[in-house]
DNA sequence: CAGCATCCCGTACGATACTG
DNA sequence: CAGTATCGTACGGGATGCTG
């Protein structure tokens, strides 16, 4: 899945217009299976992605205050989880060498640029939760 | 996790401004596990339903259509995944009592502003997926 | 405190076959 | 064409216990 330098140029530092049509999306028509685009929404989209990029929206956050924000993960998902998502280059890792130790977890400057795309869904989401499961359309 | 009325007065049939905080998707400080925003997000955030819905944000396909155009998705997760997004009031489902039978889907007003956030942030990951693969943080 | 390692299970998911 | 039904499996993910 490749996409247009005109989506590209969209996205700047700051969110611009944000114009973005599937076309610019597909490759070859179609969403393509093998594409990095792929990879990358399941890492964010995984069960608890979405909610530890949300937690550091505002600022690091350490271990521990991570499990008690995000309520339910186990420590196996959390440390999982906050690996792939510093390997993505999204969350940045960092360890004070004290004991007992210390380790901050923040987002990067592109963890940032993302999740300021995130947070206007999330908000569009809860806001329209409720109603959603409440029954029919 | 409830939202703040100031949020759902940001969600218009239009995007607006968009200043969403966490604090306002927060309930009592923590990433609630049991809240409807948990759900829906699960719905959306699933292995296809982004995207289908991202399939769908051009106009409406049929059941044929949306296997060829969402690469590597069964037949199986392609009914499952369509009924809870039906059930959720997101997609639409529109049947032609013809022979052969003729199904459309397409998206509801509601499915349609979901939609109108995913594409933005699909837009960026699609233009950073390669280079946040391509290696270190 | 901040984590790996291990075990184990449920279910999400895919492959195949059949139907209206 | 547009699905259901059935089966089997891989992997996500939880519980527990150990380490620097």
């Amino acid at each position: 899945m490749q996409v247009s330098t005109q989506v590209r140029a969209a996205q700047g530092d700051q969110m611009a217009g944000d114009v973005v049509h599937l076309e610019d999306l597909l490759d070859d028509g179609r969403l393509s299976a093998a594409c990095p685009t792929r990879v990358v929404l399941d890492h964010v989209t995984s069960k608890w992605g979405v909610l530890l990029l949300l937690a550091l929206s505002e600022g690091s956050q350490r271990w521990s205050e991570l499990r008690r924000t995000v309520e339910g993960i186990s420590e196996k998902m959390l440390a999982q989880t906050l690996r792939t998502l510093e390997v993505d280059g999204l969350v940045e890792r960092t360890v004070a060498a004290t004991i007992p130790p210390r380790v901050d977890y923040s987002l990067t400057p592109l963890g940032r640029e993302l999740v300021a795309h995130l947070l206007p869904l999330m908000g569009w989401i809860s806001a329209n939760a409720e109603e959603m499961l409440a029954g029919r359309a």
